[in-house]
DNA sequence: GCGCGCGTGTCATCTGGCTGTCATCTGCGC
DNA sequence: GCGCAGATGACAGCCAGATGACACGCGCGC
């Protein structure tokens, strides 16, 4: 999830930033109005955070102009002023919500929350490792922007392994999860499910995602960025 | 704009009605939690105004199961409660914006036109995918500018699957969603009246645009443009 | 009231392809 | 080179979903 604060204050900016970023938020500053709305014209932010009091182009004008130009993403305003006027004026400029300083932290990152669920309901829980996506909203996958069709078990295992990353899973471990019945341990249902997988991720590109670690499991290995 | 009231303070939800209805709304009202829930299954809003005190199921309980069962209408929570806990659990409920009694109407308002506004792109007027269009103000549904006749049924179905474009549903969303009374899941409903979508919008036409994700559900596949 | 048409929900049947098993092959590790 | 873990391909059963037919209920016109 990548955010945009528009902030002057350096300290307060700074704060909220080690803050956001503790929740695992990719986030960018701009110190001032013209700055803030130039960055959020030339990236795709998932949210913005926007303070009203701000050098060279207030908040509400910054706000006014990104939502004429047909950005929608969600605007969270920040604001020293409370009076219901003030409130109006914010969420009338084109904000999604409106946040009165001081606040509480807690407080912000529910409101983050809200607005990043209500705009994207399926990019919250998009899957990503390496260049392979998966959706669970949509349950679509693809690896190198290249759609990929699986079944109902290979998809529940490439989730499975993909909500771990990088982690050792046993044949135990897999059994127990996709098939919830106890199996005599005599099936290699895994090691087949596993090769279907292979053939649809793999195969086709160049770096194989899947590992076998012999006399153990699997595991689904995230090439380093 | 149909709105929906969830309140059972009388003489506030009249009042609140009233203002609403004098800002061209329609709205209807709900004196409790089960009765507003039902109704929001029932019923397409464009948004819900929801209490958090209430009678037989609260307000918070009401917002988490509308999420579950895939409703992802504007949320917007009235409370007399305000400690930051309070609003942190109310919008991690699943509700889109928070409101603190006694506040002022035009706040409201202000609040309601944000939620609305976000909503709105699409349902200004005309749900688009692909080729395929649907207005619901005059239950008219062409493709390829070609009309197509549906039931109002069918009609109910192809709205809730464009105002969820590429989105798995489930049978269960789906039922839910139509059929709001319970089903004993014996039932294959689902699958019957796709199959009458299916006849009238794809059929005869050369890019099927209903899916089959066999073992979950159904999706709309909107086509890249 | 009666017959008719339409929309709706249920059921029985059919089928493609998903699923799990097995036999066989491969190659890693010793 | 040997043994075993895992890879691989083939296969048969079965089930989810597709499909067509039907029964019911409601509204409407006669």
């Amino acid at each position: 999830m990548r955010l945009l604060l528009i902030e002057d204050n350096r300290r307060l900016s700074a704060a909220l930033k080690a803050s956001l970023m503790d929740a695992s938020y990719a986030v960018d500053v701009a110190g001032d109005g013209a700055a803030g709305e130039e960055l959020a014209q030339a990236t795709a932010y998932d949210a913005i955070i926007l303070d009203i009091l701000l050098p060279v182009k207030d908040g509400l004008a910054v706000c006014r102009s990104l939502r004429a130009s047909g950005l929608t993403t969600p605007i969270l305003m920040l604001t020293a002023r409370d009076t219901v006027e003030d409130r109006v004026r914010g969420l009338d400029s084109g904000a999604d919500d409106y946040l009165v300083k001081p606040f509480a932290l807690n407080e912000l990152l529910a409101r983050l929350r809200a607005l990043l669920r209500r705009e994207s309901p399926r990019k919250c829980g998009i899957l990503a490792v390496g260049d392979l996506r998966l959706d669970p909203a949509t349950h679509l996958v693809e690896r190198a922007g290249q759609a990929i069709e699986l079944t109902a078990r290979q998809f529940a295992l490439l989730e499975y392994f993909m909500r771990h990353p990088n982690q050792l899973l046993t044949r135990e471990m897999i059994e127990s999860h996709l098939w919830s019945y106890d199996y005599e341990g005599t099936s290699n249902v895994v090691d087949v499910y596993v090769r279907r997988l292979r053939r649809q991720i793999d195969e086709p590109f160049a770096t194989p995602l899947l590992e076998t670690v012999r006399g153990v499991g699997y595991r689904l290995r995230a090439p380093h960025p």
